[in-house]
RNA sequence: GGGCGCUUAGCUCAGCGGGAGAGCGCUACGUUGACAUCGUAGAGGCCACUGGUUCAAUCCCAGUAGCGCCCACCA
């Protein structure tokens, strides 16, 4: 017996333990079963469950489940990322918080914490997914940092530093002085902000003054140089001399050099090499040193003079320019917006710094990856990512890949007391190429640093599966066949991914990569937690239950960039999830029992072949939208179908039957509302996992939904039942219903009132169907009786195609408001019959356009023609009563 | 500066060459025995603007305006 109403956290906690348990989650591998493999993008350890998450796993699941049914051997792999920068920050500051210090107990014993933190809690993501529903091989379950992955991490290091692509170099890195660690590119926020542009007079050695403009007056202290544009008149005569450097003295010389555009500022760009990436490049062209004036926090260092020294950049700033200002040298200052680049994780303002760091050629690594798409072998879906993706692949900057934290795969490589360095397995390995290289044996220090967490998530496609060891795995599961990824990683990851599987597997990770919208507020705005309005995923899983939750997202997960996501529409879906109950108590309450042996297809009435041959339509519609990864039209269909057919028709066109006497009649309608449920039951069970195994276990006597097979009709191109009389029947039925329920709305006719109806227009087919479906039409529309013959004065006329029904509606008709219904009905009318006229008179219309639209044209101008014919007898008899 | 996208009912969004759609919200009315987390009916739209292509444009093309995102740059 199933209870009153639906209850999700019950049936959610009951069910999914039961699936896991059951090892349905986890792939044979064996035999010629056709498999189907997907990697979950590893959410972070430090991570807890938010709505893009629910978003595209909820994807993932959706189609996971629909291969498994399809009977494919799915390989699922979930797992987590250790995320080095969040994680390490995390941990820092819990244990700042208890008087511990990173650098005080050093890296082994920092790491020891960190390690135990991850154990107490990082798996609270995973447990979450859990309530999402989500179905992968739990057993399967990897972290980055597992033996395996980080044995893949150094192979990959090693062979790319082998190959020459991965290599150390000094240059200018974004470098984040809080976190103390180089950041890629991609890890920068540039942030529009209001500053100033001062303009600053310089010395010349042999008198007179070069004015410069700039927004970062303290980095003049490592200025080397002063760039003029070659062929600006101005300057032409100070190329080759020098100016003296405030504060510092120095003699710096005055170049020629097109990156300083005559008509910004001044003309004349101060060069600081050390700390600007143009700079960088003017002062390499010119052979001007670069001088470091920061240490790594950002304070002005020993190559600065006194008062400066060892003042924060901005205080140091605002000392500049009152010196300036004293000295009488800081001649301009205009207001302007620009914009600084951010450090995403700590939101300080970074420092281009000089360093040495180890980089990946991500040039050379990037062609397989642009030719791979180029030729469609993997597909991108929505198609316009293309753009995106070769756009950036196609100016990728080499990608520095180490970083100067503690937590992450540190790098595997070690230095003789002469700097040179030794990549290898381990220290061992190293040692003994040391031995070779110097003759003697040495002591080695090991790089500091760890990878980019990115550097170890690229090789997530195929470390996950044991590579480089040989495994079934791998060979069953590479490539995969899905990537569901949000677009904000498609250069953090995805383009990594291909780049990494193309150089090491020799082959693509994945066939397909759907990207998901971002998750936004009912308002379009991106949640952010200082905006407030950050919806937790766990509170609606809550409040209306997983299914509902779920429902929503795949029903947003449209074409766009953007998923606007308000709370109404969850409530919408659990009120679905509660129809669907509904109508599976009513038929449970009518003894529906699912028969195995009976054939739908071999269905008499004809309400059951209607509904038998709309619900294989159903099932192919749902196939064709999951094969282009339209969910919102899959949800579309399914809701459409379940509420607006089912319920609303098919449960309402049975009650006349149970409620009647007719045994035979109740038998075969019986098994159909069986059979239909549990079809829906299985086509809705993708999306809405919990409330469809609850009902199917109930409606099957125990069996398991989630392992029972997919309807064989419903994949496209499969041959499909139907009939057309019943068909034909119903939907002219669905129309007489409908018509006579507006006719009797609009002329207040209270709801209870039993009328009489008349027909006496002599169709035959109209005759029969009104024997056919005289019960059922006259419990739905409210009619005491049909008489097939001609009607009373004062009649209401009800019209449905060319027929005209007329409908008893008592005593007292209000004569005006009839006509007025009449009339604005016949105005329609002739507004469409003046259109569709006009139209088809034209001969370019008839000659041009297919046949086919001309004679609908045409049919619909006939429909319509009748329509105001018999709308218009009927308000002449009006006139005349 | 380069690229991508959006503008359709009060809100959130589908549709994308031949009759303007859905959900939510709103209004009125509620009858039997699945369901008030419900039922029935209804109101509500120059499909941003201007041109062009076409027999036909919400849909294709060009431009304009507004909004959003990504990338690069800003001494």
């Amino acid at each position: 017996m199933l209870e009153k109403t639906f209850n999700p956290s019950a049936v959610e906690s009951k069910l999914y333990p039961e699936w896991e348990q059951s090892g349905v989650f986890t792939p044979a591998l064996k035999g010629d079963k056709p498999n189907f493999t997907i990697m979950m993008p590893p959410p972070n350890v430090t991570g807890s469950l938010h709505m893009g998450h629910a978003l595209n796993h909820t994807l993932q699941d959706i189609i996971v489940r629909w291969k498994r049914m399809k009977g494919m051997d799915v390989l699922w792999l979930p797992g987590t990322d250790h995320a080095s920068i969040a994680t390490q920050m995390l941990v820092e500051r819990k244990l700042e918080k208890e008087g511990i210090f990173r650098k005080k107990i050093g890296r082994d014993e920092f790491l020891k914490h960190v390690w135990k933190w991850k154990e107490l809690h990082g798996g609270a993501i995973v447990h979450q997914l859990r309530r999402l529903g989500v179905s992968p091989d739990w057993s399967r379950e990897r972290f980055t940092m597992d033996d395996g992955l980080s044995d893949a991490v150094k192979k990959v290091f090693i062979d790319l530093y082998k190959k020459k692509l991965a290599f150390k170099d000094k240059r200018l890195v974004n470098w984040d002085p809080i976190l103390l660690t180089a950041v890629s590119d991609l890890e920068v926020n540039n942030v529009e902000t209001k500053g100033t542009m001062w303009q600053i007079r310089y010395p010349m050695e042999n008198g007179g003054y070069i004015t410069v403009a700039t927004t970062r007056p303290e980095t003049m202290l490592g200025d080397t140089g002063i760039a003029v544009h070659p062929e600006d008149e101005r300057y032409k005569d100070l190329i080759g001399q020098y100016a003296i450097l405030p504060f510092v003295g120095r003699k710096i010389p005055i170049v020629a050099d097109e990156h300083s555009d005559p008509e910004k500022g001044t003309g004349c760009v101060k060069i600081t090499p050390a700390h600007d990436f143009n700079d960088f490049e003017v002062g390499k062209r010119h052979n001007l040193p670069a001088i470091d004036i920061f240490d790594e926090r950002a304070r002005l260092n020993e190559n600065t003079p006194e008062p400066f020294r060892g003042m924060d950049r901005f205080a140091a700033r605002k000392l500049i320019l009152e010196q300036l200002e004293a000295d009488g040298l800081l001649v301009g200052a205009e207001e302007i917006t620009h914009a600084l680049p951010y450090s995403e994780r700590s939101e300080v303002i970074l420092e281009p710094r000089l360093t040495e760091q180890w980089y990946v050629d991500a040039h050379t690594l990037a062609q397989p990856a642009i030719k791979v798409v180029e030729d469609g072998r993997i597909k991108l879906v929505p198609e316009n990512w293309e753009n995106t993706y070769f756009q950036w692949l196609r100016n990728i900057q080499p990608w520095c890949i180490s970083r100067q934290l503690w937590w992450g795969h540190r790098i595997p490589a070690w230095y003789g007391p002469d700097k040179h360095v030794f990549v290898a397995d381990d220290e061992q390995e190293a040692q003994a190429q040391a031995e070779k290289h110097y003759g003697k044996t040495v002591t080695l220090v090991q790089d500091e640093d760890v990878f980019d967490t990115w550097f170890s998530a690229a090789l997530w496609p195929f470390s996950t599966l044991g590579w480089p060891e040989k495994s079934v795995e791998l060979e069953k599961c590479y490539p995969g066949d899905l990537l569901i990824t949000g677009h904000d990683i498609i250069f953090f990851w995805v383009v990594r991914m291909v780049m990494m599987g193309m150089e090491f597997m020799g082959d693509i990770p994945f066939r397909t990569v759907y990207f998901t919208a971002l998750v936004r507020d009912e308002k379009g705005q991106k949640m952010s937690k200082t905006k407030g309005n950050v919806i937790d995923p766990l509170e609606f899983m809550d409040l209306y239950g997983t299914d509902a939750l779920r429902f929503s997202l795949a029903s947003l997960a449209g074409t766009g960039r953007n998923l606007n996501f308000s709370k109404s529409q969850v409530e919408g879906y659990r009120n679905f999830a509660t129809k669907l109950w509904n109508a599976a108590r009513f038929c449970e309450h009518h003894q529906c029992k699912l028969d195995p042996d009976f054939n739908p297809e071999s269905a008499q009435l004809a309400i059951n072949k209607w509904i038998v041959a709309e619900v294989q339509k159903l099932g192919q519609d749902v196939v064709k939208q999951l094969e282009n990864y339209r969910f919102d039209e899959a949800c579309a269909a399914l809701y459409q179908f379940i509420w607006g057919q089912f319920c609303d028709w098919y449960v309402e066109f049975t009650k006349p039957i149970f409620f009647g006497e007719n045994t035979i009649e109740q038998t075969e309608t019986r098994a159909v509302a069986a059979w239909t449920l549990g079809q829906i039951l299985h086509l809705l069970h993708p999306f809405m996992p919990f409330v469809t195994e609850e009902l199917w276990q109930d409606l099957s006597g125990g069996k398991k939904l989630i392992s029972s097979a997919w309807p064989a009709y419903a994949s496209t191109g499969e041959k499909l039942y139907k009939d057309k009389d019943a068909q034909e029947g119903i939907q002219w039925l669905i129309k007489v219903i409908s018509e006579i329920r507006a006719v009797r709305a609009d002329m207040n006719v209270p709801a209870s009132a039993q009328l009489p109806l008349y027909y006496a227009e002599g169709n035959e087919l109209v005759s029969k169907r009104l024997t056919a479906y005289g019960e059922v039409l006259c419990k739905m529309a409210r009619i005491s009786t049909i008489e097939n013959a001609g009607a009373p004065e004062g009649m209401v006329p009800v019209l449905v195609d060319q027929d005209t029904f007329l409908l008893q509606i008592g005593e007292v008709v209000d004569l005006k408001e009839e006509k007025q219904r009449l009339s604005s009905k016949l105005k329609d009318i002739q507004k469409e019959i003046l259109q569709l006229d006009g139209k088809l008179k034209q001969p370019d219309f008839v000659n041009k356009a297919p046949a086919d639209v001309v004679e609908k044209n045409q049919l619909r101008l006939a429909e319509a023609q009748l329509q105001q014919q018999k709308l218009e007898t009927a308000l002449a008899r009006l006139q005349s009563a």
